[in-house]
DNA sequence: CAGTGAGCGAGCTTCCGCTTGACTT
């Protein structure tokens, strides 16, 4: 029996450590918490000073009975969750579910998994700083209280099962606010002038094209300025040389991971971290929750071996990294290869890509500066004031630029700086062709998933854990949607200058495509004008900054953590209240225009169901119409006529097999239905205009793959169904579904077979909840 | 799965941050 025992977060940690302490050291895992609020009601006594109902987790029972039993046999313990205010509190949470003695309790941290730094960390014990657990029990029962709280709110005030809460409903705002900025963009353009000029270098004709620095406002202007060209000589008037450096990024943090993931790999943030989490757990990186830049020593060195080896000592240059993202804890190293000697690693596609951007971000974060020589060359244009500017650039020493280069969010990119000629003052040009092209401004790009994290990251809202999982929140409650969206063509102007003449064309771009980016829904905007109108603190950019502050205090003993709580929920929940008593339903209402059938309003806004368009008032004795919106529409755009054709449905499209065919969009798409089935439309099919042939065509084809799904029928019984489907095999009986247990052939199973899984609790079906018919 | 939208009342939804598998019709 092992004397002690070693509790860490991860279980991929805890066999790496194992290896490094001996016979004497058994490590296990808690999988992160242990603990938590009770799941029901609010989890918080308010009237007895904020006391917190804590319960073991249901999915965390079976570890805690299990170490429970090893604690118990063993004559110590080490805490040894990570080295912040999470970690701390698992280990006091330890302390209590495992019922720990005080004097057989150790807590231990270390920086890096190192058996170096294990050892100092076995030999440093502390005790468990209570401090610190108590700063993490406020930001736990605030985020609880603000949840719990504004969410029924909004259950109530503008649609059920809704959610709000200080990292989520802050999210929503940064996109809600970006579209409303985009809205309200105003697109302008101007002019620029570029040259391509020659010069003659030991008979040599060289091309290279150079800029006026200057904006044009006009067409007229730039023919007026084309029109001096033609007659103009081009002198270099001086040239200008200039070194510049550029120096690596830092190592990878989640956040930053992320970013490139997206940007160099196409990788959604949820993918990105799925790949990263088996690299972690194959022993190929290190941790990929971090928001530190730090590299071990070990990690430095091995790095500082590695440049050597591949490209020389003169590549080395051996850097410390500082974070400069508000409210890092830093209880992780960056993310880095655990081995740097290993430039590729085995694995599927995106394991390999993903690990080839970490060791490249990793080693080139070590090597030296990338060194340049820029180069200046005015250029006077004889018979007028403008002049041109040619820029050039040469790499002197590559540097890390061998290696890698991070990549930006600027979708037009900079302008790449060429090799210049070597143009000397006094050079006569000659100018082979002058062009002047409309540009127009651009509105500010809409996030990305990787980008929104970033912005979350600045402001200091959520954490490495959480970042994933709130852009999934954010989208499963469709506040907001992840799209790509087809851009439109634009027309701009050309004016260009050759051979003496001038010559004007109008050419077309296309403009407005977006890839992959964050929009929000009505329900999104909707939500986040109600609680910027009656919650704007909790809405505020700094509102998490300002607490983490408080936690800080809290966790430095200088500020009692329930008095703090105190503090916060006396205003907010009045506001609460307020609101609750004294505000209507925030239903987004908007008056569209006149029903010319009956004279009546029409009105779109948002129900318990979603975005509805509604003819009639709502308060008069003749009940409204109503209608809801298909899914692509919103409540912000759609016009009255899109409006007028949902009021036309169901359509009957005709008759079939002697029973009636209709058209209609339902809670899930629009659809037909024929004998009181119903079978959805494809996305290319318009409920509008769809015919009774497409419509047969369309029943046909369920009724088929719904026979292709039976593997077996019984006469004895029609109710008893095997079934094929998305997940293989399984069996109905009257709409509820079984699986059929490992090893057994669906084809052989009979009839009692059937019944006798079905009857089985073990496989009993989940409680669903179901919304009650009217 | 399904054609709702008033109001009533039952029972339900909801937060953030730490971790992985179990599980889906």
């Amino acid at each position: 029996m092992a004397k002690n025992l070693v509790i860490v977060e991860s279980p991929a940690k805890a066999k790496t450590i194992e290896g490094f302490l001996g016979k004497e050291f058994l490590v296990k895992s808690s999988f992160g918490h242990v603990m938590d609020l009770a799941k029901k009601n609010l989890g918080v006594d308010i009237e007895k000073g904020f006391i917190p109902n804590y319960e073991i987790s249901s999915d965390k029972k079976k570890i805690v009975t299990e170490l429970k039993k090893l604690a118990k046999e063993a004559e110590m313990v080490w805490l040894a969750s990570d080295e912040d205010r999470e970690g701390e509190a698992i280990s006091w949470h330890l302390f209590n579910a495992l019922n720990l003695e005080d004097k057989k309790t150790q807590r231990i941290v270390f920086h890096e998994i190192t058996k170096t730094a294990i050892t100092e960390a076995i030999q440093n014990p502390r005790k468990i700083d209570k401090h610190l657990v108590d700063a993490q029990q406020a930001r736990r029962v605030l985020d609880r209280l603000v949840g719990f709280e504004l969410s029924p709110l909004l259950w109530k005030k503008v649609k059920p099962s809704l959610s709000a809460g200080r990292v989520q409903s802050v999210a929503v705002r940064l996109i809600v606010d970006r579209e409303e900025e985009i809205k309200n963009f105003v697109v302008t353009s101007n002019y620029r002038v570029i040259g391509l000029f020659e010069v003659l270098i030991k008979d040599k004709t060289i091309q290279f094209s150079a800029e006026v620095p200057k904006r044009f406002e006009s067409k007229e202007e730039i023919a007026k300025f084309l029109e001096k060209c033609k007659n103009a000589s081009f002198t270099v008037k001086s040239t200008e040389k200039k070194p510049g450096k550029k120096s690596p990024a830092p190592p990878f943090t989640t956040s930053t991971l992320q970013q490139e993931a997206s940007r160099k790999l196409g990788f959604s943030v949820a993918n990105t971290m799925r790949v990263a989490q088996q690299l972690y757990e194959s022993g190929r990186i290190t941790y990929m929750r971090t928001d530190s830049v730090n590299l071990s020593g070990m990690a430095i060195a091995m790095a500082k071996d590695e440049i050597t080896k591949l490209y020389g000592e003169e590549y080395v240059k051996i850097r410390q990294y500082k974070t400069k993202s508000k409210g890092a804890q830093e209880a992780h190293e960056a993310i880095r290869p655990t081995y740097l000697n290993q430039s590729g690693i085995d694995g599927d596609a995106s394991q390999k890509r993903l690990y080839d951007l970490i060791w490249k971000r990793t080693v080139a974060s070590q090597m030296s500066d990338a060194v340049f020589e820029k180069t200046n060359v005015d250029i006077e244009i004889s018979n007028h004031d403008e002049k041109f500017v040619a820029k050039g650039e040469v790499i002197r020493f590559d540097g890390f630029l061998k290696l890698y280069m991070e990549s930006t969010d600027d979708e037009n990119g900079q302008e790449q700086e060429g090799v210049l000629p070597p143009l000397k003052t006094g050079d006569k040009l000659k100018y082979k062709e002058i062009n002047g092209e409309e540009r127009f401004t651009q509105h500010p790009a809409r996030y990305t998933e990787a980008s929104l994290v970033r912005k979350m990251e600045e402001l200091g809202i959520g954490r490495p854990s959480t970042y994933a999982p709130t852009i999934s929140t954010i989208q499963k409650r469709e506040y907001v949607v992840r799209e790509d969206r087809e851009g439109v063509e634009r027309k701009y102007n050309c004016i260009q200058l050759k051979g003496g003449e001038i010559k004007a064309v109008v050419k077309k771009e296309n403009t407005g495509f977006e890839k992959s980016k964050l929009f929000p829904t009505d329900i999104g905007i909707l939500v986040t004008q109600f609680l910027m109108q009656y919650f704007e603190d909790i809405m505020d950019f700094n509102f998490t900054a300002s607490v983490e502050l408080e936690f800080d205090e809290i966790a430095d003993g200088k500020k009692v953590w329930n008095r703090m709580i105190s503090d916060f929920y006396g205003p907010f929940h009045s506001k609460i209240e307020n609101t609750q008593e004294n505000s209507k339903k925030f239903s987004g209402e908007k008056l569209l225009g006149i029903d010319p059938v009956s004279g009546q309003n029409i009105y779109v806004k948002i129900g318990r169901y979603g975005a509805m368009a509604q003819i009639g008032e709502s308060e008069s004795e003749e009940k409204p119409k109503f209608a809801g919106l298909k899914k692509d529409q919103s409540i912000d755009d759609i016009t009255i006529e899109e409006v007028l054709e949902l009021f036309k449905f169901p359509r009957l499209l005709g008759e079939y097999q002697g029973a009636e065919v209709k058209a209609a969009i339902g809670r899930f798409g629009p659809y037909v239905t024929h004998e009181k089935l119903f079978y959805s439309l494809d996305k290319t099919d318009d409920p509008v205009s769809i015919d009774l042939e497409r419509a047969i065509e369309i029943i046909e084809l369920k009724k088929q793959k719904v026979r292709e799904s039976v593997i077996k029928e019984f006469k004895e019984n029609k109710d008893v169904k095997v079934l094929i489907g998305r997940y293989g095999p399984y069996i109905s009986i009257k709409k509820q579904n079984f699986k059929i247990p490992k090893g057994v052939n669906p084809e052989e199973l009979t009839l009692e077979d059937c019944i006798k899984i079905s009857e089985d609790p073990k496989n009993a079906p989940k409680k669903k909840f179901v919304r009650k018919k009217k």
